[in-house]
DNA sequence: GACCAGGCACATC
DNA sequence: GATGTGCATGGT
């Protein structure tokens, strides 16, 4: 099933293109940025850090907050993931000396333990800067992963988000070209199909769906 | 004007 | 341990 779905969304979608071409120091902060926030939102706010010469570890961390939360002001919550932000920062300045190339040298499992250490890196966070930035392979869980899978009766509802990351990574090959690219496409039929109320008109996992149409919990 | 977006931490029961 | 709430902008 996890395979035939991936078949499905990329002969219809295509490769997404995630983050391709950027630094991986920018994917990182975009991580941080994009927290429930439409990513339309956060390309402004890079694009702004990217004028002032700010996309550097070092340069962004001495940035004051006040300077740096205007700067984000477009990603929402700026205060808050001016915090955060500059919480991911001391870390990787601290024990890593600023290098992404180190950090990412790290063992996986070692290292996502750190990111999930510091305030303001939830899961979903740590795996898309290990994903996304560093091209390992972990595999990201997000709203849409859920709904998509919940509403198709593959997985429970209550299923956490670590049950349904092992859920992923037992089930296909250990890739993170892959593991990219699912996530990608996931969010991308989510976002056309699978929002707080689905519309499955049109979705290339229709024909999937249990008999009687999806199914519908309580809460999202 | 309500609703939603590629979450997370913290308070409270 | 489960449930509720604050955080904030910008697009539909």
């Amino acid at each position: 099933m996890l395979q035939e779905v991936y078949e499905r969304l990329y002969r219809v979608y295509g490769p997404q293109h995630w983050w391709p071409g950027e630094t991986a120091f920018e994917v990182l902060v975009g991580a941080v940025l994009v927290q429930n926030t439409a990513w339309k939102n956060v390309e402004k706010a890079i694009g702004n850090l990217r004028e002032e010469g700010l996309l550097d570890p070092r340069r962004l961390l001495a940035t004051e907050d006040e300077e740096l939360a205007e700067l984000i002001r477009s990603a929402g919550y700026y205060r808050m993931k001016t915090r955060r932000l500059k919480n991911l920062l001391r870390m990787l300045v601290e024990r890593f000396d600023g290098s992404l190339e180190m950090m990412f040298a790290e063992p996986l499992e070692e290292l996502r333990a750190k990111l999930l250490a510091v305030n303001g890196i939830g899961p979903e966070t740590a795996d898309s800067i290990l994903l996304y930035a560093g091209n390992l392979p972990k595999f990201v869980v997000d709203a849409y992963t859920y709904r998509v899978f919940a509403r198709h009766g593959w997985i429970d509802f209550g299923t956490d988000y670590h049950e349904l990351q092992a859920h992923f990574e037992s089930g296909l090959e250990r890739d993170a070209v892959l593991y990219n690219e699912y996530h990608a496409l996931l969010v991308r039929v989510g976002h056309l199909h699978c929002r707080k109320t689905p519309k499955c008109d049109g979705c290339p996992l229709a024909e999937l769906l249990p008999e009687g149409g999806p199914l519908e919990p309580d809460f999202f």
